[in-house]
Formats: C-alpha cells, structure tokens, sequence
DNA sequence: CGTTTTTGACCCGCGC
DNA sequence: GCGCGGGTCAAAAACG
C-alpha cells in the first residue's frame, strides 16, 4: 500500500516535470518565433537602408569604360543584370588581399586565367561546380582598373541547381556601417546584392543564428548578455503579446540581436544550424 | 589519392 | 590572310 502511493507520487513528479518541460518547450519556441521575426524585420530594414543608400546605376550597355566609372563613383556595390542571363556585380574587398574570390554561395571552380589588355588585373575564369550534371554558368572576376579595391565580377549564366546560399551575402548589410566597411585581414568580399537576376532564384539567405556564440569584440558579448538577460527575465506566464512586444520595443534588444546576428556571420560556423 | 589551381598552348572571332 | 585579344583546354603542380 505504501509502495503504491509512493509510485503514485513518482508519477506526480515526473508528470509535474513533464508539463514543466513542454511549459519550458513552449517558450522557447515563442522566443524562437519572436527572434525570427525581429530578425526579418531588421533584414528588411538594413536592406531598405542600403539601397536608399547606394542607388542604382543602370550598366545595361556598360562595357569595360563603364566599369570603370562605376568603380569611379564612390561606396557603390551593386548587382547589374546586363541582360537576362548575364549580371554584374562590383564587390568591394581587401585591395591587399590577391585572391579573386567572390563568395556568392556557389562553389566555383578556376579554370583559366588571363591578362587583358586594357586591365593589368588578371582576370580569372570560374564555372560553377556544384551541380554533378553540370552546371553551365560562368563566372569572370577581375580587379577594378580604377580601384583595386573593388572585384568585378560578371556572371554568364543561369544555374539548374540551388544555391548554398547563406551567410555570406548577409555579412556586410549588416556588419559594415558607412566607412566601416569590412574586409578584415585574410577575409573576401562583402556581397550587397545577389548575384543573378532574380528570375527562378529566390534570394532567401538562412541564418544561421547562435546567441551562444562569444565573440573576441567586448561589446558585442554585453550585447549578447543583453539578449540573454532579455530571454531568462521573461517567464512562462507572461502574456504572449506582450512578450512578443518587449522584444521589438526594447531597442536594446535590438542592437543586440543585430550585434548577434552580424557576429554569427562574421565567425560563422562549420555547420551551422538553422532556427 | 582525388580534387583544385596554375599556366602555357590552342582555338576562334573580329578588324584590317 | 594575318595579327590581336578573349576564352577555353589540359597537363602539371599544389593541396588537403
């Protein structure tokens, strides 16, 4: 009789830490909803102010001379569909840096590489290898005459494939502000846009978010305790909307997150997962 | 050892 | 036809 009750009790225990725990689950999954769409929103909003910021410049006849008075005006990085199976990009990189990389998301492979006569830059040939069938897409990557510090990089092509498209297209929009442009040392190019007319290729980076990241910068570590904080001081019985709403209206939650998004893509993971 | 990069050779289109 | 320049090939080297 004894035993019994105490069974019973045990029962009570671990249904009262099951309820617990789908309690805690379901919290969770309310602040993984909340971060998500705060984070939408801020991608919306930086992408909004870097075009308010760039303009376009129509390259649509453009050929080496308008290059290089693309590179001419300044800060300008910008993806330029000459035509429907052909773009244009300007990248902006370590004008140290030699390599020719152009991290798009896809993997590419060099196959040749040449001097061209009105650019002392080589320019380098890619095709794309991602897909085993063959992908027919084509790349050209050649220093800016005008700047070094710029890559241009024209895409021939459209790919049958999708893309590994994540992190890197995100990481300048939101880790540079005006003149604090990335790169940093040993690091490749800052994508604005991405690099194909936006026909049948949605442009749909995954982030890859990890708040449990710590960073080398001070301040982005107080500003993940923030976040931290922010999540651990509201509790289970708080009022859903309200919960939703003390994140989106805390703008120091939202420095954070933004601080926290960027980091993760400046030190991004080997695999990283998506939330 | 398989994959990727390098690099000189080759091909092809264009202008003269 | 010839030369020039851009694009591609492919063998060798480098890399992981």
């Amino acid at each position: 009789m004894e035993a019994h009750t105490s069974c019973n009790e045990k029962v009570k225990t671990l249904r009262a830490g099951l309820e617990s725990l789908r309690k805690e689950n379901e919290t969770l999954r309310f602040k993984l909803e909340a971060m998500n769409r705060k984070c939408n929103i801020l991608q919306v909003q930086l992408q909004e102010k870097k075009a308010q910021k760039l303009g376009v410049i129509d390259l649509t006849e453009s050929r080496s001379n308008s290059e290089i008075t693309s590179c001419k005006r300044a800060r300008i990085e910008l993806q330029v569909p000459t035509s429907n199976k052909t773009s244009r990009i300007l990248v902006r990189t370590d004008s140290t840096d030699n390599s020719q990389v152009v991290k798009d998301g896809y993997q590419w492979r060099k196959y040749g590489q040449k001097v061209t006569k009105d650019n002392p830059s080589p320019r380098a040939y890619f095709r794309c290898s991602m897909a085993p069938a063959g992908c027919p897409v084509k790349k050209k990557v050649q220093r800016c005459v005008e700047d070094q510090s710029f890559l241009v990089a024209t895409y021939d092509g459209e790919h049958n494939h999708d893309a590994n498209y994540h992190v890197p297209a995100l990481r300048d929009s939101l880790s540079s502000s005006d003149d604090e442009v990335l790169p940093k040392a040993g690091s490749v190019a800052n994508i604005i846009y991405p690099p194909y007319p936006v026909e049948n290729h949605s442009f749909e980076p995954s982030i890859a978010l990890d708040l449990s990241l710590s960073g080398p910068n001070e301040k982005s570590r107080r500003n993940d305790h923030i976040v931290e904080n922010k999540l651990h001081n509201n509790n289970c019985n708080v009022n859903i909307e309200e919960y939703v709403a003390s994140f989106t209206k805390d703008p120091s939650f939202t420095a954070a997150l933004a601080a926290a998004v960027a980091r993760s893509m400046t030190h991004p993971q080997p695999k990283p997962s998506k939330i």
